[in-house]
DNA sequence: TCGTATTGACACACTGATGTCTTAAATTGA
DNA sequence: TCAATTTAAGACATCAGTGTGTCAATACGA
């Protein structure tokens, strides 16, 4: 084996792995029902190859959901969500989603996802969640007075999911300059369609 | 033949048609990848009937396609846009959003109807096309200093369906009642998510 | 450099969806 | 009721995607 004893890591396994899964995620996002010749082709490995990392699209599937989670995870995690004003940690809670765009479209086109990504995933070490941490954000927010407090954690959650997703949408299709989405979102999210005094 | 000499409307095959369509709409936008005989077996037809309505699955969808537009264009119309302040015009809308939402899912999950139906369709009678007047909605409460004057119209509109699509698929998950999404969707869309004063 | 693991291209069988056709039964309007 | 049309069900061929396997060529680590 070139590997030593490893599993998951680093070596040619682990690095063929994670270029599938990237290209994997990227094109699915895009077409959930792409071919695997097609992500195949992306990640530049054989079909043949691809089938002997995931045996079958199930299994490519899964571990594109698990890696995707696990990104996303991390991300939020960075962007410590427990520290500082609300207003301000989810500003960067953005900021962190728009970093992983690609396996949020990818996320947001699973069916199975939305039921499992809104309630908490297990985690293995001690931090939270990435979920559960924004859902705690939220509520923080809520108790402090900056979020309303007349609507669910819930429908606040997706709304954000929502609204990140218009935005990276925009910027895929040209409509919007890739610097400018953060702004936008943030303002939008925050305010609304409604003008306000500045 | 059952039907005298008219293509579309009443009758037999009319309503048949009507019932494929209706079905197809609602099947496709829970599952894209929905087989013909899903379909088929919703619209409580034999496969080989739908088959000779529409000769192929491109058929289909394209019919299904423009059927959606024709039915969300006329509950757009209906809410007479161009009357009335704006906030109450877009109130509106909402509400002849929420009455099509089936429409609108199965739209939303077709990649080209996000170019479509962006931008103007031309419209046979005189009345101008659905997209383009929510458009002009958007335009208007800016210009009248009611909607945020420094985001385009383009993402006002976006952000929109965005909401819209966010308050069905809780409605759908069971997660709001029914009644209760135009408030919650609306008081989001204007305010965004923090608190205001009352 | 050498031995070994890994790769890509190819061939093959299998499955499910699709589109076409036929036929007997059912529905329709008169 | 009756004749005409539409329908559902099934048989059938086709096709694309998938999963499996083989084999020579390649890339890697020691």
């Amino acid at each position: 084996m070139y590997t030593s004893g490893m599993e998951n890591e680093s070596g040619v396994r682990g690095r063929t792995r994670r270029a599938i899964l990237a290209a994997a995620a990227s094109v699915l996002a895009r077409d959930r029902a792409a071919t695997l010749a097609d992500i195949a082709e992306a990640a530049g490995v054989g079909r043949s190859t691809l089938h002997r990392y995931f045996a079958d699209r199930e299994e490519l599937i899964n571990a594109v959901v698990e890696d995707s989670l696990t990104v996303i995870s991390q991300s939020i995690d960075e962007a410590a969500l427990g520290q500082g004003p609300p207003l301000e940690a989810m500003r960067r809670l953005v900021a962190a989603m728009l970093d992983v765009a690609d396996r949020l479209m990818f996320l947001w086109g699973d069916p199975r996802v939305l039921d499992a990504f809104d309630k908490s995933s297990p985690a293995e070490d001690g931090s939270e969640a990435a979920p559960q941490s924004v859902a705690d954000l939220i509520e923080r927010g809520q108790a402090e007075g900056v979020f309303d407090p007349e609507v669910s954690v819930d429908w606040i959650q997706n709304v954000l999911w929502a609204v990140v997703y218009t935005g990276v949408e925009q910027v895929e299709k040209g409509l919007m300059p890739r610097h400018g989405v953060h702004a936008t979102v943030v303002r939008t999210f925050e305010n609304g369609i409604r003008r306000h005094a500045s």
